[in-house]
DNA sequence: TTTAAAGTGGACCTTTTTATCCACTTTGTT
DNA sequence: AACAAAGTGGATAAAAAGGTCCACTTTAAA
């Protein structure tokens, strides 16, 4: 269902968010097992969204742009893996331009449920620091 | 998200709820806007789970094994595509085997939420007829 | 009982996703 | 200024998903 990329993706942020601090590529790939190849794709792709900075250079690493509370795991999947929403009929049905068969109707509803889910926690949530740990 | 396989599945489905009878693959292919020769691979992943029934021969088909009523969209889409849920930490840190991380709690919710949804809803709610139609 | 319609299973091809590698650029340190 | 650590971008490879094809079996009807 959610993409492996967008799993690497949650992991290497969740270890930024826990250790409150840039990391190098390769200790972040070590921390989150992400293959390290692949980190720097990923990675790539969330400071392309906004929701991570690079240093590159001697001592450059990665980090988060913002504060861990402030980031949603949904921005986070949707920087790699955008969570798709049903705007018209998959079919050319023109029946269905202005208001979707139930079918897809009933299927847009299940992502935006995703979406108000995953939007509603953050990355400070995420991490294993008790006191944020909620059902 | 849903794998183009699951809306194949759930189209051809649907296609069979609303018709209220078998469906020789050529006509379903046409209506539920399947690739035909890839219909066969989805029927028979429908009819190996106990949705679908097959008829050989000639005058054969594809039906629906019960009342549309008593199908769920979770059936489908489980059929050919099943709804993950996370039992184990996909890294295998010790520390997460009797309670999962906060990150992968709150995607295994996530997929909770979303076989909840998709287990409420039947075949029958699917189809364009009116009186079923629900939000 | 032959025939032709219709689903099955397996091999095969294509596209997308996942993953790797390397030449290049950036930048702190000496 | 030179060096080396560290991220970037593009080419490439491997694996999975999506899609096609065909020889085969089943079955109803003539």
């Amino acid at each position: 269902m959610f993409s492996q990329t967008a799993e690497y993706a949650l992991r290497a942020a969740v270890v930024l968010a826990e250790q409150g601090r840039a990391l190098s590529a390769a200790e972040l790939a070590r921390r989150s097992e992400v293959p390290p190849p692949y980190l720097f794709k990923v990675m790539g792709q969330l400071v392309r969204a906004g929701v991570a900075t690079a240093q590159r250079g001697k001592n450059g690493g990665y980090g988060l742009s913002r504060a861990p509370a402030d980031i949603t795991v949904l921005e986070v999947v949707n920087a790699v893996d955008p969570l798709p929403r049903i705007r018209h009929c998959p079919l050319g049905k023109p029946e269905h331009e202005r208001a979707l068969c139930p079918l897809h109707h009933q299927l847009d509803v299940t992502y935006a449920q995703i979406e108000a889910t995953l939007g509603s926690r953050s990355l400070a949530e995420m991490t294993d620091i008790p006191a944020n740990r909620v059902s």
